[in-house]
DNA sequence: CCTGGTCGAACAAGCGATTGGGCGCACCCG
DNA sequence: CGGGTGCGCCCAATCGCTTGTTCGACCAGG
């Protein structure tokens, strides 16, 4: 229990995994306003990054005070730690459904490309902040359980490369760890200059890279 | 190691061997303790990032107070410009040495993507501070020439992809400018988990990502 | 009255930066 | 040879400011 202070008992039913469900007669809202602050705060991290994102900053973008924050949260990580929480929570989901389809390896990897381009949007918080803060958060036992995910998903984008080598659909010559993660890597980073309602949308830069992905830039 | 050193005199100092000839009343500023005090700041950069670095994280590692940095440097900002100033210089040099060869568009592109590779060791400190400070960095006029750098850089890939176009070479399908992009994103993004004296080398790297960008991941 | 939400003020810790002084060494002049 | 001087390098202390966080008071509305 090292953990954060977690002193002065505030009655806060704890940040603790368990989604929360209706709780008692009132009040089906785990608090709207809360919601809405947490949104504000990724607007933020999705700028500057976490480390760089002051709890001034987020109180000022909702207008109070950043003591008042606190009513809400019992600390900044705890705001992170909601947003990135939710992101894998939702990836790890929709990568599941693409394993359990069973298509083709090459239908399997186009798979798992569009779902990570198409989370570019709704999660440029988190996947900024994965970028930015990433040595940062791993210091911190808290968010230990990010590493054991990002393990997870790299075992699904592994197996399914090998299948396809194994199917002879996919190279022999090539590294599968190293091209999941160069795969990766070209998606994820692309949150820095993707700006939702430009020339190109998500899924029309999935569709540029698996192209570029599968077949190369040389002509054939 | 807040010991309680003698303050007196040089209890320290271990590293650095050799005190070195006498170099006349005016050197060229190039002090060999300030050159190793660069590197220690560049290795912490590279940890963490800039803002992420505290000047008496890089005083600590170099067994002295913080103060005492002052002494070589007017500003930590000082201290990541010579870092940044010095590796593009180092790397617009090789690039335009490529172009001056004056090979095929392939040749050309495969040129610069192993010249880029071949920089991840030798100036992690520099990229990784691009990649996490970036937007803090623009916003300081000091550092306006970065932008303008990394202007002349794009022009110089996108020429090549262009040309590459033009002779039949690459495909047409794919957008210059965004593929540009792609690749340096996805090779800058390596010195995050890079580390020399790995399974593979940078030129390994290098020749591992030519195949599958040339080619892609599809057998033929 | 209770409860959720906020203010306003403060806190300790840490930040980058500045200052003045002191040590020890290489050098020069006598 | 020896005392003086300049300089490289560092310490110690401190400045003004920002950070995340705490806490009692207050104010609405149901």
């Amino acid at each position: 229990m090292t953990s954060t202070s977690t002193n002065s008992g505030r009655p806060k039913a704890a940040a603790e995994g368990a989604p929360r469900r209706r709780s008692r007669g009132s009040t089906a809202l785990a608090s709207e306003r809360r919601e809405h602050l947490v949104r504000l705060a990724a607007d933020l991290f999705a700028e500057k990054g976490f480390q760089a994102t002051t709890v001034r900053n987020i109180a000022e973008e909702a207008g109070i005070l950043s003591g008042s924050l606190y009513h809400h949260f019992d600390s900044k990580e705890s705001i992170v730690d909601e947003i990135l929480a939710g992101f894998f929570e939702e990836i790890m989901t929709a990568y599941r459904g693409v394993l359990d389809e069973g298509g083709d390896p090459r239908a399997t990897i186009a798979g798992l490309v569009r779902i990570a381009f198409g989370t570019l949007e709704p999660h440029r918080a988190a996947i900024t902040v994965m970028q930015n803060d990433w040595s940062y958060l791993q210091s911190m036992p808290r968010f230990a359980y990010l590493a054991k995910s990002e393990d997870e998903v790299e075992k699904m984008w592994v197996d399914a490369i090998r299948a396809g080598q194994d199917a002879d659909l996919f190279r022999a010559d090539i590294d599968p760890k190293l091209t999941y993660r160069m795969i990766r890597d070209t998606i994820w980073v692309a949150v820095r200059w993707f700006k939702p309602g430009g020339r190109l949308d998500a899924q029309g830069l999935a569709d540029h890279y698996l192209k570029v992905m599968f077949d190369g830039i040389n002509t054939h």
